[in-house]
DNA sequence: TCGCATTCTTCCGTAAACGTCTATTTCAGT
DNA sequence: ACTGAAATAGACGTTTACGGAAGAATGCGA
């Protein structure tokens, strides 16, 4: 008797998330200590957290935009959803959110979306540049192999031919 | 008399090179007790440091594989070139270097850039399918979105149509 | 030559992002 | 019910990448 109407939310403890999401327990306490992660779920009457495979979903993400942007956490809180948002737009809308909410909620999470775009193609801009960079770097010391291959069999001494650099 | 036969290679403070390269002289001074940055040049009699618009490079070059690629400064000793490899690529080789010398600097050089390209285009891919799943979601926020402008002109109320997601 | 900005070394401070330890519950398998 | 593994709060420790101040020495323009 009272068993699951819907599929159970599998409940995870703070080392599952820490495992899942690569990291530690302390890691997952700090992200709640800063304010970027609040797990779904009530703790339990134990005190111990309760997350979901969502709060997984989260870290993740946190780590990601940390890593790749090389943003710092408390940029980080801006920039990612908020939790309600986020819950909003998994969930369906609980009773209570009426259109009007929902349309701006929905408008909060397209802006939040926009931003994140916009520093990713910033990024990108930025590796696209030092990949143009790199690469000549490469092309020259490359040329300048080939020339010395090419002397080994021509001129046995001479000025060093500097190609264009 | 004694003209300078040679460009004059334009001699730089510590902190002339941190102006130029949009930092402070404690950086400047902090990379070279790190082993990162040797400035080029003896020291004046009086202890001061020299360096050239090349070390001015250098250290530009640091500070972007650091942002970009998320690299500790530690990290970047390894990846970076050394100075006797730079300094051989950028002045013309001094006389004591020896063919097989100058085969063996090009090809150092040469696996260093190719080592900086693989992680440039690591750094490149991960960005990519970062943006992948960003855009993904903003797409769904926009469908969300016209289901409800929609939704206001038809139906006036039902169960959200969640769109594959 | 004077004076003042700059640089030198040395040392201590700091902020971010956790690691680690302790002492104390709490949970889960048997 | 018991027991070992795991979680809790709280505190302090650690590393990286510098910031900042002190006191002395140096360089450069007038």
């Amino acid at each position: 008797m009272t068993a699951a109407i819907e599929a159970p939310p599998a409940l995870l403890r703070v080392g599952d998330v820490a495992e899942l999401a690569g990291t530690t327990p302390r890691t997952i306490r700090y992200y709640e200590e800063i304010g970027l992660l609040t797990p779904e779920g009530e703790r339990r009457k134990g005190g111990h957290r309760v997350y979901t495979v969502a709060d997984v979903e989260r870290v993740r993400e946190v780590m990601r935009f940390r890593d790749l942007l090389g943003l710092s956490l408390e940029q980080l809180g801006t920039l990612i959803e908020v939790e309600s948002v986020r819950r909003n737009l998994r969930d369906e809308w609980s009773g209570a959110t009426t259109e009007a909410d929902r349309r701006r909620i929905l408008r909060a999470a397209l802006h939040c979306a926009d931003t994140q775009l916009e520093l990713v193609h910033h990024r990108q801009e930025q590796l696209a540049q030092l990949e143009d960079e790199v690469s000549a770097r490469r092309r020259t010391i490359e040329s300048r192999l080939r020339a010395l291959q090419v002397g080994r069999a021509g001129q046995p001494k001479g000025a060093v031919t500097t190609p264009a650099g």
